[in-house]
DNA sequence: GTGAAGATTAACT
DNA sequence: GTTAATCTTCACA
């Protein structure tokens, strides 16, 4: 593998993440998250989101206009990272979708596996390739992906996706993961995964 | 200033 | 199925 060569596939531009979250997270399962840090480049096929539909969804950290030191980011235009620390132990990442002032976002649960595979498996700790990005805070470990990368541009050339031409066999559909304090909206099905996909955090 | 809760995980019984 | 780990963020006073 090439440093800084990774040409798997088509970097996605700005225009492909400023739209609605649901459509965003139709578009986004299939595609290939990518970061070039200092360790090493590692990449994974994401086969598992969520979609979080900003100010009238219960579940979303923007939920009533909920504007923060840590939501902040969740207002700027698609196309950045919203990272996050879980439990005081373990990061998250979504994929802020939508236009400026409208925050909403994908948040990853699992990947597949792609490239600096080794990498992620001293990051993590096993040998177990099923289990290095199947779920949302193993697969930020893996990847290297921690608030340092807060509100990074997806469009620059740390963190980014792409497409390598990649279309889902079919996706399956299912509630959102913990998150009951969100009442009627923790029974929206809005959690979305590769049909088939040995990748997943869990059964839908 | 204080306290409670959390978009999780690994290691238990 | 249950629980501990661990600490930032946020709401409220």
């Amino acid at each position: 593998m090439e440093m800084g060569n990774f040409t798997r596939g088509q970097k996605l531009s700005r225009d492909f993440y400023l739209c609605d979250g649901l459509e965003a997270a139709g578009k986004l399962l299939g595609k290939i998250l990518v970061n070039d840090s200092p360790e090493g480049l590692t990449a994974g096929r994401i086969v598992e989101l969520e979609a979080y539909m900003g100010e009238n969804d219960r579940g979303c950290h923007a939920y009533g206009g909920r504007r923060t030191t840590r939501t902040e980011i969740m207002y700027a235009e698609g196309g950045h990272a919203y990272v996050y620390l879980i439990y005081g132990m373990y990061c998250c990442m979504n994929i802020i979708v939508n236009r400026e002032n409208i925050p909403h976002c994908i948040f990853l649960r699992a990947l597949e596996p792609v490239e600096g595979i080794e990498l992620m498996k001293r990051r993590r700790g096993t040998d177990n390739l099923r289990q290095l990005c199947s779920g949302p805070g193993r697969l930020c470990i893996a990847m290297g992906i921690d608030k340092s990368l807060y509100g990074e541009d997806l469009c620059g050339e740390c963190l980014w996706l792409e497409d390598d031409g990649f279309v889902p066999p079919g996706i399956i559909r299912g509630r959102r993961v913990n998150i009951d304090y969100a009442g009627e909206d923790a029974e929206r099905d809005w959690r979305f995964a590769v049909r088939g996909s040995h990748y997943i955090s869990s059964k839908i």
